[in-house]
DNA sequence: CCTCCTATTGACTTATTTTGACCTTGCCGT
DNA sequence: ACGGCAAGGTCAAAATAAGTCAATAGGAGG
């Protein structure tokens, strides 16, 4: 029972093993021709398929000369700590711990001081929303931190 | 396939490479017979291009002599380049513009593609959460999204 | 069976490029 | 000064292609 779904998602991974390259381009209209699909199915595969989540970055572009361009990050230097991360985050995060981890994670280079930093004004930008806009408890805010950092730290660590 | 406006686009950009110049002068009839195009589609890749919101400034004489000048920006120092990121993103900023924004800077390599990766996922997270848990409303959402955005930005061009 | 999640579809919307008709400006020769 | 010609500018239509959204269908697990 493979969706359709499915086997355009493997044919366009099939592309990247062909360009040997971490950019593919394609269009749309023609992706849909060649299985026999509307174009919007399209959308659906890269959607569930490869969102920035799952290590990729999509451009596009309407109109005359439109394209669809799936860039693939690749981390391969991911040592094994990065790969249980997220067990590491867990539901909830305190403050403290989240800026102990990224803290360690950049000592062991697994992310950069540019990227902690990133992460952290990421982070302390959603604690502020959440305290000010929202009001919402301590709690709360230490899950909504843990699925942000996780997320982050996930999207980094595609193998 | 590219678009004759990237062509014409990227044949503007080598110009620049050339002559290590910032600023350049031609002639919109010649540059238009060079790429076999109407006059006014050099006008195009300009505007598309070339706005300063990219980073250029256009001067132009019409009559005998005409010319077009397009000058590349400069940034003396850190803190004035925040500045005109911090515009560039604005008070608020669509889900688009923001991505388009993240790629071009990625293009010039002011950040990497795992920075612009990292910020790609915190915007969504802060989207998805500002939209299935606090139902905020498009408009609130893109104001959230400057915001973060140029939180982000701004640190990074500081580092 | 029922329910929830994933897929499929298509009508409607938005964006980009290309083209051409018509407008404005300014040097130059008379 | 004036009028013509040689630039460049504007605008909108046509062509093209992608995005959104919501209704519907299918399938796996309880």
């Amino acid at each position: 029972m493979n969706s359709l779904t499915k086997v355009i998602g493997d044919y366009i991974v099939t592309l990247f093993d062909d360009t040997e390259n971490s950019e593919i381009v394609l269009s749309r209209k023609d992706l849909a021709q060649k299985f026999g699909c509307v174009p919007s199915q399209i959308n659906y595969v890269l959607r569930s398929r490869f969102s920035p989540e799952q290590g990729f970055l999509i451009q596009s572009q309407r109109g005359g000369h439109g394209f669809i361009r799936i860039m693939q990050l690749r981390f391969s230097d991911c040592d094994e700590y990065a790969e249980h991360l997220e067990e590491l985050v867990g539901s909830a995060i305190s403050d403290q711990e989240a800026r102990r981890l990224l803290a360690r994670l950049q000592e062991r280079a697994i992310i950069t001081p540019r990227e902690r930093l990133l992460v952290e004004v990421a982070l302390r930008n959603q604690d502020e929303n959440g305290r000010a806009l929202f009001d919402l408890p301590p709690y709360k805010r230490d899950t909504l931190r843990a699925e942000l950092l996780r997320k982050i730290l996930v999207s980094l660590a595609m193998y």
